[in-house]
Parts: structure tokens; C-alpha cells; sequence
DNA sequence: CATTTGACTAATTAATTTAAAAAGTCAGGA
DNA sequence: TCCTGACTTTTTAAATTAATTAGTCAAATG
């Protein structure tokens, strides 16, 4: 009888593979190196996850449904309609960084984006964001203090605007391997600026 | 005596090349191939430019500087704030979709941009592009339709967010050669919503 | 029986070489 | 001055090879 059992185990070498992923990146990070931090051997992996894939989506689906249930958790605490808009763009920016060299939902991600199981986790938690960010609205948009707009397409389009940020100061900016801590302010900056007048452009007058 | 000046010719290189490079890109069209197309020789064409870059560099200028001033026209013409900016966005998105395969502004373009003399040359039709977008906002500010915001601030941000639409459209859902002229379709839309928002935001209650 | 492993094969990826294509030159002709 | 065919040089693509990594399995351990 082993101290573990198979499902802490497998967190562990979720954790494991996590660290190595967000540093190094899922295509620059072997199964060796993931067994070497264990101490256990690759065959042992194996045992626990049939292939790397496997592995590289236990660690992806951590990660997004972290994503998005702090995103979830911020705006759900936040108090007026603003800074909760301000919040989950912070959270939004933050994972990005974090995860940077996973280049998750990106063009060229390093998770297989092309795997169902990853279509369908990655589809429902996107639904499940534009649901609570549309919630956010109806609630303030209850209270009197929002337009009446539609609130799932208001939703889509402030995700739109704020991704269409990250891409575009990414892809136009970032020239080197790594981008700069700046250059995460600055995206920072253009966010809070463009939710600025998306909260005037919804507010009733 | 020859019947066209060099500047004349050097036109019809340039208007040759651009329909080669806007249906194929720059890097799948060869100097021998656009001197086919006018019917004169490889070297002639080495008569007018002195390498490639120059051509491409010509051609570049010329749609850009089209980009800007067809910008500017449908602004100055605009008779109501809002019209304007739906104006200057479909602008863009013409021109986008025009001249895709050459991926102007693009991460990967096929354009030098590392050129010093694009750079300078890209540098100032933004810096243009800029000032009239601002004079716009300036324009219905000073008439009291808009709040009194800061106007190349605010112009750059509609700026920032037309452009990240753009780019996440394309990267994020264009995986063939070619996008669907129901993607650029669905752009346009988006860019209708986000400004729409946007104008309500910027404008006095 | 559940778990682990070293030693193995199969599949990918990176590096190197080779062949093809395209850029760019030039002496000479109209 | 303008143009060209024939040429050289440079870049890009294809093919070959070498190296790395994913994935397997029979045997061992406890």
C-alpha cells in the first residue's frame, strides 16, 4: 500500500508538468524532464497518463478553469459595475502573462487546439465567462444604473475589445522570446482606457 | 525619344506589381514574373528600381498613403460624428481585405518592416491618421455633442480597438489560406458594435 | 496486485546537405 | 538613354541524415 494514491499522484505530476510548461513552454518541456523532477521515471508517467497529450490537457483544463473562476470570483465580489469590469480585465492580464509561453488560445498554442476534448472544455468555460460577464451587466443593468442592452452581446464585445488588445500589442510589439513587464502595463493602460468609455458608453444618462 | 517618361514607366511597374502582390503576396512574386506581365525584360525593370525592396517599398507607400487619405476624405465629408467613425472603419476594413495576401501591418509581413525607410514612412501616415481621427473627436467636442476628453488619447484608443478586432478575427478563426469574405463580413460587425459603444461613451449626456 | 523501472522501438524534430529558383549584374546592342 | 540575353550570386525549398523525444513492454519490487 503506497502512501499516494493514484489521484494525488496525478496532481503531482500536474503540478510538476505546470511548472515546467508556463516556464519553458508544453513543446520545449520533455516527459524526461518532467520524471527527473519527480524523481520517478518515465514509465511511471505513463502509468499515470497515457500519453502526453493527456497530460498537457489535465494541466490546460487547471489552468483555464482557474482562468476563469477568478475572473468569476473578482466580479461576483466587486461592488459597483466598474471595478468589477476593471478586475476581471487585471485577473485577464495576469493569467496571460503568467502562462505566457503556453500561448494558450493563441494562434500557434502550444496545447494540440485541434484535440476535441480541448474544443469542448475550451467552449464551455468560454460560455460560462460570457454568461457570468452578461450577468454582471443584467445586474447593474437591473438596478437601473446600465442601458437596457443585450447583455450576452454587450458581453461578447467587451471580451472582444479586451482580447483583441493582448493580440494586437502581442503580435504588433513583441518582437523577442520573452515581452517586457512594460509591455504588460502597457496593455494594462489601453484596457483600463477602453473600459472606461465601454462602462460611459452603457451607462443610462 | 521614347513615348513614356521614366516616371511614367516607373508608375507601371509599380501598378503591375501591386496586382501581382495583392492576388499572390510579395514573397510568391518573382522580378522576372512582373517583367513577363509589361512584356519587357528582368533587367529593364533593374533600370527603374534598384533592387526588389524599392519596388515593394513603392507599392507600399502608394496603398498606404491611398489607406490614410481615403480615411480622411470619408471623415471631412462625414456629416454626423458616428457616420464618421462607421465611415473610417469600413475604410479599413476594405482595404484590409484588399490587400490581405501582402499582410501589410501584419506580424509576419511581407514588407521589410524592419526598413528604416518604411518604418519612417508607416510612422508618419499613424501619426497622420492620428491627427485627424482627433481633429474629428475635436471637431463635434468643440460643438458640445462630445464630452470633453482628451482627443488624441481616445482617438488612439478607437484606433487600438479596431485594430485588435482585426487581428483576433484573423488569427483566432482564419486557419485556411484565404479568409471568407463572411469573416471580414463578421469584422465589420463587430467593429459597428464596439463603435457604437465607444460613441456613446465619448458623447455628453 | 498495484506500481515501478531499465532497456527497448517508433515517431518527431532538428541539422546538414543538395538541388532549384529567384535576385541581381553586366557587356554590349538599338 | 533605354533595353536585353546571358551570366553570377544569393535565397529558398527539398531531400537526406542525425539526434532527440514519445511511447512500449517484460521483468522486478514490495
Amino acid at each position: 500500500m503506497s502512501s499516494t494514491s493514484v489521484d494525488q499522484k496525478q496532481e503531482q505530476i500536474v503540478e510538476a508538468a505546470l511548472k515546467r510548461f508556463s516556464h519553458f513552454g508544453v513543446a520545449k518541456t520533455t516527459m524526461s524532464e518532467i520524471a527527473e523532477d519527480l524523481s520517478i521515471s518515465k514509465a511511471s508517467l505513463y502509468y499515470y497518463f497515457p500519453d502526453k497529450t493527456a497530460l498537457v490537457l489535465s494541466v490546460g483544463e487547471n489552468i483555464l478553469t482557474d482562468f476563469i473562476n477568478e475572473q468569476q470570483f473578482v466580479l461576483e465580489k466587486s461592488k459597483d459595475f466598474e471595478s468589477g469590469i476593471y478586475d476581471i480585465s487585471d485577473v485577464r492580464i495576469s493569467f496571460g502573462q503568467k502562462y505566457f509561453m503556453m500561448h494558450i488560445g493563441d494562434v500557434q498554442s502550444d496545447i494540440n487546439t485541434s484535440d476535441p476534448k480541448f474544443k469542448v472544455l475550451l467552449e464551455g468555460l468560454k460560455a460560462k465567462e460570457l454568461q457570468f460577464i452578461a450577468a454582471h451587466i443584467q445586474r447593474f443593468q437591473d438596478s437601473g444604473f446600465l442601458k437596457p442592452v443585450n447583455t450576452l452581446e454587450t458581453a461578447q464585445v467587451l471580451i472582444d475589445m479586451l482580447v483583441g488588445i493582448w493580440i494586437c500589442e502581442i503580435h504588433v510589439h513583441h518582437k523577442s522570446l520573452f515581452p517586457s513587464e512594460q509591455l504588460f502595463e502597457k496593455i494594462k493602460t489601453k484596457c483600463k482606457c477602453v473600459i472606461s468609455i465601454f462602462c460611459d458608453g452603457i451607462k443610462s444618462n
